[in-house]
DNA sequence: ACTAGACATCGACATCTGTCAATATCTATC
DNA sequence: GATAGATATTGACAGATGTCGATGTCTAGT
């Protein structure tokens, strides 16, 4: 059973259709509160901005000034949030978006059609 | 000039369709964090699920087996980040959702045109 | 003026968070 | 199997955060 915060996502009207239930903001808050670190927005966004194709963390790193068990660690919550596929090749790991959770959490936030 | 949080979430593209800067990290995170706490999303979700109305902090409060001081801190949060206007109405305190500004912040985590 | 009530501010506290240095783990290659 | 390199884990620490009780401020009535 053990909903995934990413399945969380999609439990629920828009925030501003109908009042949010307490159960239901108590599993999103921490996907939104993955997302509410600057490094970590930018993390996200760096690799949801190569759909769907995987990204090196070799390859992230360089992008800031922070030292390698930080960007680890930021990586690791983005990921137990769900927002972040990891895949291991060989010495390297690979990242991927979970566009759906992004887009779902988008439609909750601010739905166009609210 | 000073941007506030509210019109910095209008600044860029979804995190998905190019990597978002570091710049606009730093100010786009404070709205997330604003909403990253499970009673501050149900707070918005319950003042912006009353379309443009005003709703009043003594309906709100009821809501919540929190302490008068606590939601009052909460909710400057919001206000803060931008995501609530307030107006005061004699003794009572009314808070009305900047729906523009969940929409854009909507967009910018998952659009779903990108 | 005094009081009562709605909300804000302050001070304190425990907990959480972002960061780093040090160390560990894993894998390819020599 | 020893070594080097990529990533993860651990331990520590300063600063941020959520909460409360106590107190302050403002307004409407009495």
């Amino acid at each position: 059973m053990l909903l995934s915060p990413v399945d969380a996502v999609a439990c629920c009207a828009p925030l501003s259709r109908e009042p949010i239930s307490a159960q239901s903001a108590e599993r999103i808050a921490p996907l939104l509160k993955a997302l509410a670190d600057p490094v970590r927005l930018r993390l996200m966004s760096l690799v949801a901005s190569r759909k769907g194709q995987e990204v090196c963390i070799c390859d992230l790193s360089p992008e800031f000034d922070l030292s390698q068990p930080t960007i680890s660690h930021h990586l690791k919550v983005l990921r137990e949030a769900g927002l972040l596929e990891r895949e291991k090749r060989g010495v390297w790991v690979f990242y991927k978006a979970r566009t759906e959770a992004l887009a779902n959490l988008g439609a909750l936030i601010g739905d166009p059609s609210a």
